[in-house]
DNA sequence: GGGAATTCTTTAGTCTATAAAAATCTTTTC
DNA sequence: GAAAAGATTTTTATAGACTAAAGAATTCCC
């Protein structure tokens, strides 16, 4: 018992906070959640809310954070060199994370969590986020090397570097996804077509 | 004459709260500037100042957009068909927009401005803070249809989605020049550039 | 010039967020 | 095992963003 009853308390609040932020989450828009209701459901002062998670959107991104945990570990499984070709890997990718982005939040709490992402973005939960969604791109490249390595594609300088633009241009569509109420899966999927066969196309013209 | 006293008085107004709102930002941090005090020097009550602007943000992006109208114009003729390549141009693009950002505001008011662009999506600003997103990703893609008419790259099925694309893949790296305090112009373009040729040289390896 | 419509300001209230003081509980030490 | 030491939470107080509604002033139009 090295975890003294200290400690012990302090992850049962976190836990306590996150479940009662879950709790009120499901059932309402995120103006009509008050940082008040979420200790009071925890049993907490709001000030500890505060202490433990900086802002109510740090407590959004704490919530975020867990069900990532899950997406990366789905993500890995259901991709795991099925793919043929890049733009397949992309597309397939993309579609995991938008899936799986509605399924808990809708996309007015995911445009806070971003915003929140890039606003906090030096202090801790920006930093947390950043380092999720650099998980996830390295899901991709593993898979971009999986390519490789299976002859789908043809050996590239930095498998790295490839998969992390991929991942880049599939984020900003996922962005876009989430700005705009009224934008469907199905036509992100086309955009990101789109700027994937327009950016390997226009290699392709340049070889001799 | 169709215009009356009333909107003549009504654009004063904006023009007055612009104005402060520079005079203030000029001298001193976001957090420290409250609306109150920005109407106390254009002459207005702080609920004049969220009727016409909305939010804090809101008034940091009418002056985003003020000084974005400049950059507008300054790009086109900057970059004005001297590109060799896709490469040079992205990168070219990339770092006039890298050295415009920092000159009236630094990167703290700046997380603020592309958070609020994002977490107010639907509304008002969010929409203006797009549509110039969308001129500037237009410039690029006319920049784009200059190389193939000169014969620097061959044609490609569409320049817009090429030029749309390499538009996001340079936004992506402008965000997290953004986001990151200590993160360097130079290292930002560095990067840009591995995804250029990662994404490139990928598809040239493509070829049979 | 006077009534009607518009627009701003005042007022009041809610909520986020932070700081400092006070209270409470754990841990340590004798 | 109890009191001191230490850490952490709650209380209390305050600033500021934002909203709603009522009231005040001004412009517009006949």
């Amino acid at each position: 018992m090295t975890i003294g009853l200290r400690e012990r308390q302090k992850q049962d609040r976190r836990a306590r906070i996150i479940a009662a932020a879950k709790e009120l989450f499901a059932e309402s828009g995120l103006e009509n959640i008050t940082i008040e209701a979420i200790a009071d459901i925890a049993g907490v002062s709001s000030v500890t809310v505060h202490n433990y998670y900086g802002t109510k959107s740090g407590v959004l991104l704490a919530l975020v954070a867990e069900s990532d945990r899950e997406l990366l570990e789905s993500m890995a499984h259901k991709l795991s060199g099925r793919s043929t070709g890049l733009i397949d890997l992309v597309l397939t990718f993309a579609e995991i994370i938008c899936d799986h982005a509605l399924v808990q939040l809708d996309k007015a709490i995911w445009r806070q969590v971003i915003a929140a992402s890039v606003s906090d973005s030096d202090r801790r939960f920006g930093k947390l986020y950043r380092e999720l969604d650099d998980r996830l791109a390295r899901v991709l490249i593993d898979e971009v090397e999986g390519l490789i390595a299976r002859g789908r594609i043809a050996a590239v300088t930095s498998a790295f570097d490839l998969g992390r633009a991929l991942f880049n241009l599939q984020n900003m569509r996922f962005v876009e996804f989430i700005a705009t109420d009224d934008l469907t899966k199905a036509e992100v999927l086309r955009r990101l077509n789109r700027d994937l066969l327009a950016l390997l196309g226009a290699a392709t013209r340049q070889c001799p």
